[in-house]
DNA sequence: TATGAATGAGCCTTCATTCAT
DNA sequence: AATGAATGAAGGCTCATTCAT
């Protein structure tokens, strides 16, 4: 009847995991948060697993569904990077939260983990895809697509989260870290870093 | 240099808190891959957080002396540069384990995380200063030195990480890996991918 | 007789009891079963503890029944033992699921063990009742009437329970177990085991 | 060390589950009447279950040494057997706690359980034997080995349990209740209840 | 009558840490 | 220096029961 709880419980649970990362979240304190009893949990959810895969999920469906639509919007590949980039900053920057626990909870041999990989494997085959069809039309360098898109991916996810961890005295206006650091990042992995290239 | 115990004990920690993260790895599975009593690691260190602290410094000493290395070799911020992305490259893949809780236990607001992106930022500030040093001579694009520098520092770390944790049947030689990718890191970092510049 | 929704939580709660004794059972698993909401078992009976006595008393109602028919076709007390036995042997064999209950949850101090105990005890009382009557009649032995009624029991119920619980692949037609296990049952209480008697 | 502690909780346990059932049984009050903390049952044993079937292997060891040990005395299956009826009533009814378990915890299709008849299976074999030999030699008749053993067993042991979970307040002295049982069943066991036999 | 979402007390188990030896 | 038995706080999960609909 209330899909509202499951909601409530959901929304706790992303604050509680993204602060206190996987293990040292306690299902206590998500149904606190969430305002339900401990029990009321484990009536939606199996466990604490599968709350937190879930969740994961949810994550990636939202961030993949809204690069997508960014991709949509022209035919260009370098301006399909573009919109990739600024998408790709923008959600982590909003889901901080989400961008944590991608980054913190990929690595390892655990089950969840490895589905987290598979899923992350999806967000960096959307990356290559584009370079690929770039490369073809000659717009993009020939570059390696897989190694070269994880790490357009571990940029701009890195930086997202140095910026949101930093002493949170000196944090400018989110939306104009946003367009700064999607600047950089664009500037970055358009034309490198190195200056002359005529005698090269 | 350090006593045999202590050594040991070093030893088992890293495989230990690698393998498992900080919070699922378990004090009597360090001692018992140790050879010691559970105890004995009491007497040396002050406790899990204590002893974890003491690896990450340990790992982040190691890793910054590589860097510097490598960087004392020529004058040349470009080839400075890519001595970095290579000395980089090189320990994370042979450090995987160290690689892995560099990238996922430095996120968060437990005292140990802000220490940890605290000396972080000092292999950050390296790779800023070298890009700081070749913009003056003009052998850089003028680029935004710390957002960038953290995108480079991403982009190399989690490319490692993702190849480290992919299906473990289909690994090509580490060597011949660890030469690749700091090859497309490269050109990557150096060029970017866009490839029309005669206009600019 | 009893409204159909009653009847069939009865019936899952026979089953489900059986499978995994009072403690192990889940009102879940009894509601899933009988095809109702859990709720509607708490409509009907008072919690898990009623519906459990309920079926007890409704299990030793029955063997009562069957036993006190079986009495009634015969004055002689060697006969009515006879009765007894076979009737025993019949009912547990046919009720497995209740002769566990009643093994296992028969011995404690809790109020339902209690409560438990004193309805065997009418069924012992059946068992001493006959042999009081063929002890005065002269055709049974001057035993001592309760302890041996309770061995009697006793000696029916635990054969009938391991038969029940041996491996399921070597198991005989049960209909030719009853009638071989109540042979066996009436030989051992009829004759002993001791064979020479002419001496004594 | 101190082979002591494991001790105490033994006999902790054994009171406890005894008490309360396997279900019911609370580790916090098996480390409560130990005298230790709750962590430290876990330091000696995995967990409540194997506890458990430590506790009653131990107690069937026991119980099968002492039969055996009765059966030593004698090469006489009569009075073997007269040895074995003794040493049963003996020690369940010493051992109501363990009678009770053994009794209340056997049927079902736990693992544990399996395990348990298993033992039960071996108790059963010595009645069985003993009977095998003394039909070979002529002093028994030549019963159906298997169900009168299961069915001895039986008498015995929930003759046993009747006695000791009936009021408290009418309860005689446990010595002479243990004679006094022990006589009833030798009676019923190796004479029968009926009377006449020379008519019959 | 019947439902099923919600509850929360209760329990088993884990594991970092201590300390007597 | 080293040991390992003992500790106990903490946390995930279960499940009988309630109640608004």
């Amino acid at each position: 009847m209330r899909p509202e709880t499951i909601e409530q419980i959901f929304q706790s649970a992303v604050e509680v995991f993204a602060h206190s990362g996987f293990e040292r979240a306690k299902m206590d304190e998500i149904a606190r948060r969430a305002g339900v009893a401990k029990g009321t949990i484990y009536y939606h959810f199996k466990g604490k697993e599968e709350l937190f895969v879930a969740l994961m999920n949810d994550g990636m469906e939202r961030i993949m569904d809204q690069l997508r639509r960014r991709m949509e919007v022209t035919e260009d590949p370098v301006h399909q990077l573009e919109g990739l980039l600024e998408g790709l900053v923008e959600y982590l920057y909003h889901n901080g939260t989400f961008a944590k626990l991608l980054i913190s909870e990929s690595w390892g041999s655990i089950e969840r983990q490895h589905e987290f990989r598979a899923r992350l494997r999806e967000l960096v085959e959307l990356i290559e895809d584009v370079l690929g069809r770039g490369g073809a039309r000659g717009c993009f360098l020939p570059v390696k697509g897989h190694d070269t898109a994880v790490a357009i991916f571990g940029a701009a996810s890195v930086a997202v989260l140095q910026d949101l961890f930093r002493d949170p005295d000196e944090k400018p206006a989110p939306e104009e870290r946003i367009g700064e650091m999607a600047d950089h990042l664009k500037q970055l992995i358009y034309k490198g870093v190195v200056a002359s290239r005529s005698g090269k």
